[in-house]
DNA sequence: AGCACGCCGACT
DNA sequence: GTCGGCGTGCTC
């Protein structure tokens, strides 16, 4: 009979925990709650973590083995960190070991060892210091690093040898050969000593920094709304700086990896810290010891994307996520966590302040505010002599667009072009047009598995549909009536750029879409090309609001926003209005007044109204209301089955079967939608389906999916079809 | 998930 | 005979 049982989270698709055996002649001090372990698992071993030591099992002893290596000497994840962890698996209807294997770090994960690297000094020795220099007159690049290191007269790490520009290993082993230079070994330092002085802050921003201040140590959700240039970063700033001063960490999450080098820039001017990055744009070894650096209190803040949320926090202070309202903070595959929901629950385990710095506050925020969850704070003015670009509608009704574009917004680009400024055309899709109708007899090409139409880009002739994924080549005559009069019809960004490169031939002219700019190099290629000045167009979709300041754009085009007024997606009407917000936030800059022109056949269309004259936060206000008179989400709660398979009978099948399976549980208030076809990845060559499950409230959800799921497991109707919940992120606690 | 087992039709 | 596609069941 065992003195101890080990309840350990399995790195596998299982939602229960497993009963383990310690290892032979082992004492229980040797086990910590939140240490990893290798298990026997089936036939082959798994890493899992350690969630409970009990005096207890449910099984019996024979059916139990003992645990295979202990990979930790204590735990790597505290105490909250599980707490959190397994909320998020009991929240999110995930597996509870994937969930703790996806929140350590790749290294940590695959059973690395949970040691901090110890960075390599070189400095010369006693017998290198007194060396004459016809020594190495015959080694040149020794003799080169020999002087670089007398100069520097202290240990240097080899981060500073590659401005030599040449393989510098070799001569520098040569010189440690020698005994000439001698290698010590320390923890990493950060070298940033210039620290440029604070901004005056305004009245609202300083209201703000103060009350976060004096609620240090305990929780609490701030929404901070504030316009592009209203100075969220100089808040941030200064807030870090007073967590800093408490010799407490802080960790700072944005949605996107371009966003994180300027970010870090303008921190390390700034702040006296040991400061790391966490993003995909790294390596495994940095993000496992910036991970670490973080856990055992070694760095004082963390700038990170969706994933560092679950970066374990020695002395945790305070937990920033800018740009709120941004969907990437959502994980859309496997784990669908939303990192906004699980930080706010981490700022909560942990006892600190979060804040959430938006100009465009999600709907789900502002319910939370409403709710008296989160507390509202405004930063209206534009910091500095910044001010508020002038917003105009181009009333586009009665009027023959020649080549889409307006006289007004033609007439501005030109005068926008002349005084050697930028312009930002917005055309929220990509592709050359949306739509190839024949204008013989009406034909208009279609995907042939979703409803969707399809989308021409003209480069390579071919017809692409951008819900599923579905790709063909543009037909020469139309299938119905064999007439070759088949046109496009609508415009995407491909045209605009045919359009105004014919227009104003000698401008540069550039394209930002997921078609142009496939990777984040290819993006900063673009950044730094449209910095250096001069006129220049850029055009883009929703790519170009997020981010980057092009300093010297003084004019934004929305061409083409009436789209989005109308589609039936309940969120939809939400993004355009951000959308627009952003878009128009890029416009001028301090001493340049920015101007913003929209093209629209709905000039009365209430949104635009809204927009226009009260701004994004009357819009807010008033989508709110509407959607609780409507009883509409965030007031109801939902989830979407996402079904997905190598062959659509497949899933056809497997949707049949839950079917059956709901019907006598549908009742109480649970509504289906659905199921409908769902976008495709690219080239996965897989066909999903979804179908949404809406509640009246949190608890039937929950429990609802509590009772489905585990009865959708054995229905694979074969072992090609795969399937998740997704709980969209509405509601919390 | 990943793997083994067991069923059945189709081949050297 | 036995190979392999496919469904089913199990993992402390």
């Amino acid at each position: 009979m065992p003195e101890f049982y080990l309840k350990i989270a399995i790195d596998a698709p299982l939602d229960l925990l497993f009963d383990y055996l310690p290892i032979k002649n082992s004492s229980v001090e040797e086990y910590a709650v939140g240490q990893r372990v290798i298990a026997p698992f089936g036939r082959s071993s798994r890493i899992g973590v350690v969630l409970d030591i009990t005096s207890h099992s449910q099984l019996d002893d024979k059916k139990l083995k003992p645990v295979k290596t202990l990979l930790d000497s204590s735990a790597v994840l505290s105490k909250l960190d599980i707490k959190l962890l397994r909320w998020a698996a009991d929240y999110y209807h995930h597996p509870i070991g994937e969930v703790f294997s996806q929140a350590l770090p790749k290294q940590l994960r695959k059973g690395g060892d949970a040691q901090i690297k110890l960075i390599k000094n070189y400095a010369l020795s006693a017998q290198g210091n007194s060396l004459q220099v016809d020594k190495l007159k015959r080694s040149p690049r020794q003799l080169a690093l020999w002087t670089f290191l007398l100069q520097q007269n202290k240990p240097i790490t080899s981060d500073a040898f590659p401005c030599f520009g040449w393989a510098w290993r070799a001569p520098l082993n040569s010189l440690i050969k020698k005994g000439w230079v001698v290698v010590s070994e320390c923890l990493e330092q950060n070298t940033h000593q210039t620290i440029e002085p604070s901004f005056s802050t305004n009245v609202a921003q300083q209201s703000f920094i103060q009350k976060v201040i004096r609620s240090a140590n305990t929780y609490q959700t701030y929404l901070l709304d504030g316009v592009t240039g209203s100075g969220k970063t100089e808040v941030y700033l200064q807030l870090i700086q007073h967590t800093l001063s408490l010799g407490q960490q802080a960790l700072i999450l944005l949605p996107e990896i371009t966003l994180t080098p300027q970010l870090a820039n303008r921190f390390r001017q700034r702040l006296v810290a040991h400061m790391v990055v966490f993003h995909s744009g790294l390596s495994d070894t940095q993000r496992t010891q910036a991970w670490l650096k973080m856990q055992n209190g070694d760095a004082d803040i963390m700038l990170g994307t969706r994933s560092a949320v679950f970066t374990s926090m020695k002395n945790p202070g305070l937990i920033i996520l800018d740009e709120e309202h941004d969907t990437s903070f959502k994980q859309q595959e496997g784990f669908r966590y939303s990192a906004r929901d699980v930080a706010v629950m981490r700022a909560r385990d942990y006892k600190v302040p979060i804040v959430l710095g938006t100009a465009t506050p999600s709907l789900e925020s502002l319910h939370n505010v409403n709710a008296s969850r989160f507390m509202y704070h405004a930063l209206p003015e534009r910091a500095g002599n910044a001010s508020a670009p002038s917003i105009k509608l181009i009333d586009c009704t009665n009027q023959t667009l020649d080549k889409h574009l307006s006289p007004p917004l033609l007439k501005a680009i030109g005068a926008c072009l002349e005084k050697q400024e930028q312009v930002i055309l917005f055309v929220n899709r990509r592709g050359f047009a949306p739509v190839l109708m024949c204008r013989s007899c009406g034909w208009v090409a279609q995907c042939s598995r979703c409803d969707a139409r399809m989308v021409l880009h003209q480069k390579n002739q071919r017809l692409k549909c951008h819900h599923c994924g579905c790709e063909g080549a543009k037909p020469l005559a139309c299938p119905d009536c064999q007439q070759t009069e088949l046109f496009p019809l609508g415009l995407g960004t491909q045209r605009i750029e045919d359009v105004l490169s014919k227009a104003y031939p000698n401008t540069p002219l550039t394209r930002i879409d997921r078609d142009s700019t496939q990777n984040k190099d290819a993006m900063q290629a673009v950044i730094d090309k449209v910095s250096e000045g001069g006129a220049q167009i850029l055009i883009g979709t929703q790519m170009l609001a997020k981010g980057h300041h092009f300093p010297n754009v003084t004019l934004v085009g929305i061409v083409d926003i009436d789209a989005g007024l109308f589609s039936c997606d309940f969120r939809a009407s939400e993004r355009t209005a951000q959308l627009i917000t952003q878009v128009a936030g890029r416009a001028g800059r301090e001493e340049k007044p920015g101007h913003v022109l929209i093209q629209t056949h709905q000039p009365n269309h209430p949104l635009l109204q809204t927009l226009i004259n009260d701004g994004y936060a009357q819009f807010a206000r008033d989508a709110l209301t509407e959607r609780e008179h409507a009883q509409l989400p965030p007031f109801h709660y939902q989830a979407l089955l996402r079904v997905n398979a190598i062959k659509e009978s497949y899933v056809n099948r497997f949707l049949a079967d839950v079917g059956r399976l709901i019907e006598p549980m549908e009742k109480n208030g649970i509504e289906l939608f659905g199921p409908v076809p769902a976008p495709m990845l690219k080239r996965s060559g897989r066909f999903r389906y979804q179908l949404l499950i809406q509640t009246a409230d949190r608890k039937t959800r929950y429990q609802f999916l509590k009772r489905l799921l585990p009865q959708l497991n054995p229905l694979k109707s074969s072992r090609f079809v795969r399937w998740s919940i997704d709980i969209d992120p509405v509601d919390l606690y």
